[in-house]
DNA sequence: AATCCACTGGAAAATACGGGCC
DNA sequence: GGCCCGTATTTTCCAGTGGATT
């Protein structure tokens, strides 16, 4: 690390790419999940009713609110993008003013945000912090109001929303009273089937006025999606059948996941790539399996905060030195407590500690139990879901914490 | 059956911080 | 500069508990 290398290395490091890479993909955006396509196979049922609900708007009255249920994966997000992509555009030729806002409800997660973020998508900015939330709202309206339109707000994985502020979405639903020339719609998307039953009467017979339903891709079917795909997205004959049916068999596993279908074969693209083949077989997707669970548990531990990143370097440590595979969390805590006294780190109490663990344990990384030892008190049992290899490889490459695995091994 | 450990996990309060407004 | 209004993180406090031991 550190050295100089000259211009003349750098423009060679890229050039065998440059030989393979144009034989195998024709356009990689294709390929990501974030990409919408025109059409999408097996979707034509959701497709058609979201159409019929939004039409109204081509005569410029407000349509329905929607409700839009489905598992991680099944084309909520893609077939909702593209319904307005399309009426946005049928919009303009017919003269009828519509505005879209889509937003992600795992980022924008509170009320000040979720209004902060529609101000900005009608041209206002609005300051990071520092407002009333209530002003944030009148700005909203009023600005809205004034360009006389019909107004979509797209609430992704509306659930987390409901989590933090449920009054954002109260305030939403009562909008249109507080309007007296534009009209504002929502349109719902969450995975989580259980959601509607935990909203407010109120807020539920507004927001559900209509519901689609998106079910899980079937084998067979992410196959046709992943066809279409690679039909665009690759060279002719780079992609082998064989790669297709079991990158759609190894996502109809996951919950029929189109998302991890996708990136499966295009991660299988970027190993025979790399591998200076020009042509993806299954084995490059069995490849390509790996890498994608490596990287994103590497991902996700590489961008943990430092104090997370301690408590999990405790665990490890707790373990690897102790021949039992699980530790518990007093113990962890008194480990805890060195290290972040080496590191000069603050070091919190143990009930943050216990909310890091169990922030640990949804990113997957870590195994929770709760467990009674009758006299001996009720803990939790924590075990590593990752190998400890893996863990220790990417905990390394943190500089503050690879001096104390490595002091410990002397 | 009663006890009691070593925590869990909810709630509220404290703290830090960023930024508008006057 | 002081005040107000937010968010985010952490601390403080504490009621609650599963089940081995007494």
């Amino acid at each position: 690390m550190g050295e100089e290398i000259s211009d003349k290395t750098i423009d060679n490091i890229f050039d065998r790419y440059i030989n393979t890479s144009g034989l195998i993909f024709e356009n990689r955006e294709v390929l990501r999940h974030t990409y919408v396509p025109e059409r999408l196979p097996h979707r034509e049922k959701q497709y058609e009713s979201l159409a019929a609900i939004l039409a109204p708007t081509l005569v410029g009255e407000s349509p329905s609110n929607v409700f839009e249920y489905g598992q991680t994966g099944t084309g909520k997000t893609a077939v909702t993008k593209a319904v307005l992509n399309i009426l946005k555009n049928k919009c303009q030729e017919v003269n009828s003013n519509l505005k879209t806002c889509y937003l992600n409800c795992q980022i924008v997660d509170t009320t000040y945000r979720v209004f902060a973020n529609l101000n900005e998508s009608i041209g206002l900015q609005i300051p990071v912090t520092g407002l009333p939330t209530e002003v944030v709202y009148s700005r909203f309206v009023e600005a809205l109001d004034a360009l006389n339109c019909i107004f979509i707000v797209v609430l992704d994985e509306i659930d987390m929303l409901l989590r933090k502020s449920w009054d954002a979405l109260y305030n939403l639903t009562r909008i249109n009273s507080d309007l007296s020339k534009s009209k504002l719609s929502i349109i719902g998307i969450t995975n989580n089937v259980k959601f509607k039953e935990s909203l407010d009467p109120r807020v539920r017979s507004s927001l559900g006025e209509e519901e689609i339903v998106f079910s899980p891709y079937l084998a067979p079917q992410l196959k046709d999606i992943l066809e279409d795909r690679c039909d665009i997205g690759f060279k002719p004959e780079v992609v082998d059948p064989s790669a297709i049916h079991i990158a759609a068999a190894f996502a109809a596993q996951e919950h029929g996941d189109a998302r991890r279908a996708l990136d499966l074969i295009r991660v299988a693209g970027e190993v025979a790539e790399r591998n200076g083949i020009t042509i993806v077989t299954d084995e490059q997707v069995r490849q390509a399996r790996q890498i994608i669970e490596r990287n994103t548990v590497a991902e996700v531990i590489t961008t943990l905060p430092i104090q997370t990143k301690v408590v999990l370097t405790s665990i490890f440590e707790q373990i690897s030195n102790h021949k039992s595979h699980n530790t518990t969390t007093g113990e962890l805590y008194e480990l805890y407590s060195d290290i972040s006294k080496e590191l000069m780190i603050d070091q919190l109490t143990q009930r943050r500690i216990s909310d890091l663990i169990n922030e640990l344990e949804m990113l997957g990384i870590i195994n929770c139990r709760v467990v009674s030892k009758g006299r001996y008190g009720r803990t939790k049992e924590i075990s590593l879901s990752v190998p400890l290899r893996e863990i220790k490889e990417v905990l390394s490459n943190d500089y503050r914490i690879s001096e104390i695995i490595d002091r410990k091994r002397k």
